[in-house]
DNA sequence: TCGAAGTGCGAAATCGATTACACAATTTTG
DNA sequence: CAAAATTGTGTAATCGATTTCGCACTTCGA
């Protein structure tokens, strides 16, 4: 294969400013000791010839490529495909780049993708497992290699850095807002407690319940998706006797429901509130637009670039855990004004 | 910073089996010139020790890393998010690593993303432009550095493959089917010209409703998205006289048109039927379900991935394009019951 | 049997940057 | 004013792999 037609090479630019290539390489990278003038004429010829470093050289010669890996459970989940986007946001305040890879939920494909960012020299990684036991060996063998700053969902067994969302007042503000709307009666729809998110917002719940006085009927736990949320509306109607409300542990989980109910003829809201989980876009859109929990994206991207930058600055920090606040978005799905009267 | 604690290099490998590294090297490639027995022992010494060779070493060498980049508009569009999958998926069959970026829609940022997949040594660079007019320059500067295939956005006046669907067919199959209903009179909201599919979809439209004999209102030009549909949506009501069926030019401009219209009482598909395009999945889950054309995903993905290795093989080839066709899927938003009694 | 062709292997060059070190010129210090 | 410290610059080592080339040894054909 030949090379590039025109690469500008570090070579090029020292030989234009009548320097070697270490006063040019020192001239370009800010350094001491090069002289103001000097520094000033590598500059010019630098740009002149539109001299750019090449990355893979100077990050075999430096051992770090200013680039940070993120591994998702689904890119095409729109909660993930969201802080993607605040996660690459924010670090391109900082120079660096983002690598996105799909582990497509399966921990075999983790721990490959980890492996991959690892060998590919990311500065640091970040996580979003979706398996809170099976995904710790990965993590270990990652972090001996890299800083690694988990998000959204938790693996426990590993001292790594964390930033989620509260999830028990988050789902205190849901159920709050379910006893405002006059319901009584209540069933949690949610992932099963492989995810540290699932079993976060069933034991919430379950607290919540109790304090408030609520009945709840027994849980239908299986994952995040929409499928899941379409299997637990078959196995409400399956129950026959329809709660006042449904809670989901997240919107795809919340819209499947819906789905599923009105293709059977039950309204919602009109006959069983339902509430997501998230605040993705998704929820506004729908039909009906879904109450839930909006999660600050921006916020828990910031938080987590910070934790990423701090530990590669300093790796023996010790881990620490960011817990953001959710805010209640109130929409149709939850309109009980049947309920009341 | 320390480098990692045990990185195996091929060093290592060619010591424990004995040999040089060149031997070592030549053997863990399968290439000539070493002895079947040799190349067992270090071919079991390097799984012995868990060797796994750095990719940027190799890269700086070969000028090759075995990776291709993706440049997207908007990783969170349901639609793209399913085209990296498929194209992920495609490329682990031959071995190959995907790097996704987000082109945030804007042309300053596409150009940059190209640039920066350009210096990481790209083998390879498949892009869904948004711009069919301004991206152009980044394009040129691009190919001439790696070989490009464009995926579902053309940008003319670039010698380029380029996968896509048939757009004209595949209006075709909306406007047969609403026909079918017993639809009469029809709008378009879709995007500009800006974007070669909003082009293609818009003259596609208006040959077909002129063949079919049916009745268009002006249309609503904006782009794909989901608050453009609510726009379009607002324009009709301003507009008092809804025709039979709205024409959206994609899965989440139908959303935006569908939400909207139920808000403001509207209810479709009793009194105005809508369709979408590109069957996301979006249009499978939405409330109601809504009618459109299906793009064969993983059709795409594998037309793109062959497109771009044989131009890796052979840069010289002519530039291709393939159009494949896509699929109607009938929904509950086109139930046009009340529309034929 | 003798040159030609082929095989197996290692030493060293190479990719393009960064940087340790050496050296000379300059400035500071006691 | 001599010794020490500082500054500007270039030479060469380095990162970890792949590959060219040369050498020694086989195998083959005439």
């Amino acid at each position: 294969m030949e090379t590039l037609p025109q690469a500008i090479k570090l070579h090029d630019v020292a030989e234009a400013a009548g320097v070697s290539i270490a006063t040019a390489s020192r001239a370009l990278g800010g350094k001491k000791r090069v002289s103001r003038e000097t520094a000033k004429i590598v500059l010019e010829a630098a740009e002149r010839l539109g001299y750019r470093v090449d990355p893979i050289a100077r990050a075999l010669r430096e051992g770090s490529t200013r680039t940070v890996g993120m591994v998702v459970p689904i890119i095409g989940n729109p909660h993930f495909a969201e802080l993607i986007a605040a996660i690459e946001d924010e670090l391109q305040a900082f120079g660096l780049e983002l690598i996105i890879s799909d582990s497509h939920a399966e921990v075999q494909q983790q721990a490959k993708r980890l492996r991959t960012l690892v060998d590919r020299r990311v500065d640091g990684i970040l996580l979003v497992s979706h398996d809170a036991k099976k995904s710790v060996p990965a993590i270990r063998e990652s972090m001996r290699a890299a800083p690694v700053v988990q998000i959204d969902r938790k693996v426990n067994g590993v001292k790594c850095d964390f930033v989620g969302i509260d999830d028990d007042p988050a789902m205190r503000l849901i159920l709050d807002h379910l006893v405002e709307q006059g319901v009584h009666r209540v069933v949690l729809t949610s992932a099963d407690d492989l995810n540290s998110v699932g079993r976060a917002r069933r034991e919430a719940f379950e607290r919540h319940v109790s304090e408030l006085g609520l009945t709840s009927d027994p849980h239908i736990i299986d994952n995040f998706s929409v499928e899941a949320g379409r299997d637990a509306a078959d196995e409400l109607l399956r129950r026959g006797d329809l709660p006042d409300a449904i809670v989901a542990g997240s919107d795809m989980n919340a819209v499947g429901v819906i789905a599923r109910l009105r293709e059977r003829g039950v309204d919602v809201p009109d006959q069983v509130l339902v509430t997501g989980f998230d605040g993705t876009q998704l929820s506004e859109i729908y039909n009906p637009p879904i109450t839930t929990v909006r999660q600050p994206v921006g916020s828990l991207a910031r938080n987590a670039v910070a934790f990423l930058l701090s530990r590669i600055a300093d790796p023996t920090e010790p881990a620490r855990d960011s817990r953001i606040a959710t805010e209640l978005v109130v929409r149709a799905s939850t309109d009980g004004r049947a309920l009341k009267s």
